[in-house]
DNA sequence: ATAGGCCTGGAC
DNA sequence: GTCCAGGCCTAT
C-alpha cells in the first residue's frame, strides 16, 4: 500500500506501536527480506530504543538512539501490521520488529518486495528526492527548470521520485485528470499555467487521500476504489464528461485518464468550480 | 524508451 | 493455465 498517503498512514501506526520502546531483535523471516540486511546487522539493532519515525517520500525511517537508523521502503504491497503480546504473526509476515513490552511491529509483504536497511548515523538520506509532494516547497516554481530538462511524457516524469517525491502510479493518473493534463504530454511543454494545475492537483489528491487515511490494498472491497477518478476504471463513464476512461501503457505501467484532459494541458476550463459560493 | 527481474496472490 | 498488480533497479 505505498504511496505517500498509505505510507504516512503506515509510519502513523508504527509511531504509536514502537516509539519509546525497545528493540528486542529483528526478525528476517523471508530470504528476500534476508538478503538485504547481514545477519550481523539486524542482531545489532537489539537495545536500540526507537525515537521517532519519519517519512520521506514513500520511505520511512526508524530513527533510533544510536542516530542510526531502519529504514523501510514497502514498494508494492508492503504494511505493517502492531502484534499485540503472544498474539501470532499475521499472514505474510516478512519481517518482524520484536520490542521489550513483549509486542511487535509486523512487516507484511505477499510479494516479498520491501526492501530495509540500516544506515549509520549522519548518513545523507535523501539526495535522490525532490521534495514531498505535501511539502510547501513542492510549487510551479519548483517544476519549472525540472520539468523543462524533460522530454518524456508527464505522467512517468511525475514518477520520478527526483522530481517530486510520493507519488506512484495511482496518484499520478488521478492528479492528471484532476488537472486536465493530457498523461502524453511533454514534460517541458507544459505551460506555466497547466504547472500550477498540476502542483494543486497533486496537493489536492494526496490531501483527500491522507484524510481517508485508509488502506487501499488492505480493503480488497472494489467499492472502494471508487475514490479512484478514473485509475483502474478503464471504460467507465468519466465522472466529468461522461465519456469513457481509457488505459494506455506508458514505461510500462498502466495509465489511465480520459480525452477531457487535453494535450496542450492549457485550454482546459479550470477544474471544477469552487463549492464556495462568494 | 522498453523489457526483464524481483516475489506472490488474485482475477479471469 | 494467463495476465495483472500501488515500485524500482538493471541492461539493452
Amino acid at each position: 500500500m505505498p504511496e505517500l498517503p498509505e505510507v504516512e498512514a503506515a509510519a502513523a501506526l508504527a509511531r504509536r506501536v514502537a516509539i519509546g520502546r525497545v528493540i528486542t531483535s529483528l526478525r528476517l523471516l523471508h530470504p528476500a527480506q534476508r538478503r538485504q540486511l547481514p545477519a550481523g546487522v539486524a542482531r545489532s539493532l537489539a537495545g536500540e530504543v526507537v525515537v521517532a519515525v519519519e517519512r520521506r517520500g514513500k520511505v520511512q525511517r526508524l530513527r533510533l538512539t544510536s542516530g542510526r537508523c531502519l529504514e523501510v521502503h514497502f514498494r508494492m504491497t508492503g504494511d505493517w501490521a502492531p502484534v499485540a503480546a503472544g498474539d501470532p504473526l499475521p499472514d505474510h509476515a516478512r519481517a518482524v520488529l520484536h520490542l521489550q513490552d513483549g509486542t511487535a511491529l509486523a512487516l507484511t509483504d505477499p510479494r516479498a518486495l520491501s526492501v530495509l536497511a540500516v544506515r549509520p548515523a549522519g548518513a545523507r538520506l535523501d539526495a535522490d528526492l525532490g521534495p514531498d509532494a505535501t511539502d510547501p516547497r513542492f510549487t510551479a516554481d519548483w517544476l519549472a527548470p525540472v520539468l523543462a530538462r524533460r522530454r518524456a511524457a508527464i505522467k512517468p516524469v511525475l514518477l520520478d521520485q527526483r522530481v517530486v517525491a510520493g507519488i506512484g502510479n495511482i496518484y499520478a493518473s488521478e492528479a492528471l485528470w484532476h488537472a486536465r493534463i493530457d498523461p502524453r504530454t511533454s514534460a517541458h511543454r507544459l505551460t506555466a499555467d497547466a504547472r500550477v494545475r498540476l502542483v494543486r492537483s497533486v496537493r489536492h489528491v494526496m490531501a483527500v487521500a491522507l484524510r481517508h487515511g485508509e488502506r487501499y490494498y488492505d480493503s480488497g472491497s472494489p467499492a472502494d476504489a471508487r475514490r479512484f477518478a478514473v485509475y483502474g476504471r478503464e471504460g467507465e463513464r468519466c465522472r466529468r464528461c461522461g465519456r469513457a476512461v481509457r488505459r494506455i501503457v506508458q514505461a510500462g505501467r498502466s495509465t489511465y485518464w480520459c480525452a477531457c484532459q487535453t494535450k496542450r494541458g492549457d485550454r482546459a476550463a479550470p477544474p471544477p468550480p469552487a463549492r464556495r459560493p462568494r
